[in-house]
DNA sequence: ACAATCTGGTAATAGGCTTT
DNA sequence: AAAGCCTATTACCAGATTGT
């Protein structure tokens, strides 16, 4: 039961964007024959790499978007050039991902009606969800710029910060995917972050 | 330790608008 | 008008995590 639901509450449940949503992995594996595909070659294998660790994509479009609304394309883009080119991320992972926090809550999409591109702006429950997960969006950051040798925008960062980043990141969603925290848990917890990020701007 | 589930990511594909 | 690029969705696969 990992719902993951990051902890909030939406006004509107959960519903499919477009009233398909039919998950498919899990049991209904349509397989319409006849279709080729792996056809080999492309971009560097498939499962080659799993760039962002748990969740880490919701966190670095919503922060791209946060620093600059863009279309979908763009973000791809943006986060391609962020890299170096070495990693894009494909149009299948980022549209479902932009339609759900859109539906979260999190993104507000203007249609421009000459073009039909969706432009994603980001609202105030967004920067909220950001500034709330904040570490962990920056260690999705700091991960995809440690990537590329060198070519971290950070410029040097000790590994074990990073390390200790992930580990924040793990023992969080460990205790948050289980059993749900009582509100006293829920107060302790942010007092802990927040502490823990006061002590970080002293240094 | 094994099995089931979920999330993340890629490839291919389809439709629409822009540009030449 | 045709071609090309941009946008968007679907299907499948691979790895990781969780539960038993």
């Amino acid at each position: 039961m990992r719902h993951f639901h990051f902890g909030h509450h939406h006004s509107h449940h959960c519903h499919s964007p477009r009233g398909e949503h039919e998950d498919g992995l899990s049991g209904g594996r349509g397989r319409h024959g006849g279709e080729e595909r792996m056809h080999g070659g492309g971009r560097g294998g498939r499962g080659g790499g799993r760039v962002f660790g748990h969740g880490g994509l919701r966190f670095v479009l919503l922060q791209l978007i946060a620093d600059k609304p863009a279309h979908g394309y763009e973000l791809i883009k943006a986060i391609e050039d962020r890299l170096g080119g070495s990693y894009a991320p494909s149009p299948g992972v980022v549209y479902p991902t932009l339609t759900l926090l859109e539906e979260m809550g999190y993104l507000s999409v203007e249609m421009a009606d000459t073009g039909g591109r969706k432009r994603y702006s980001i609202t105030a429950s967004g920067r909220e969800f950001l500034a709330a997960n904040r570490d962990t969006a920056d260690a999705m950051m700091a991960r995809m710029s440690g990537g590329v040798d060198g070519a971290g925008p950070r410029g040097g960062r000790p590994p074990q910060v990073t390390r200790a980043i992930e580990n924040l990141k793990l023992a969080m969603r460990m205790r948050l995917s289980g059993t749900p925290l009582t509100e006293q848990q829920a107060h302790d917890f942010a007092a802990v972050l927040d502490s823990a990020a006061q002590q970080l701007e002293r240094i």
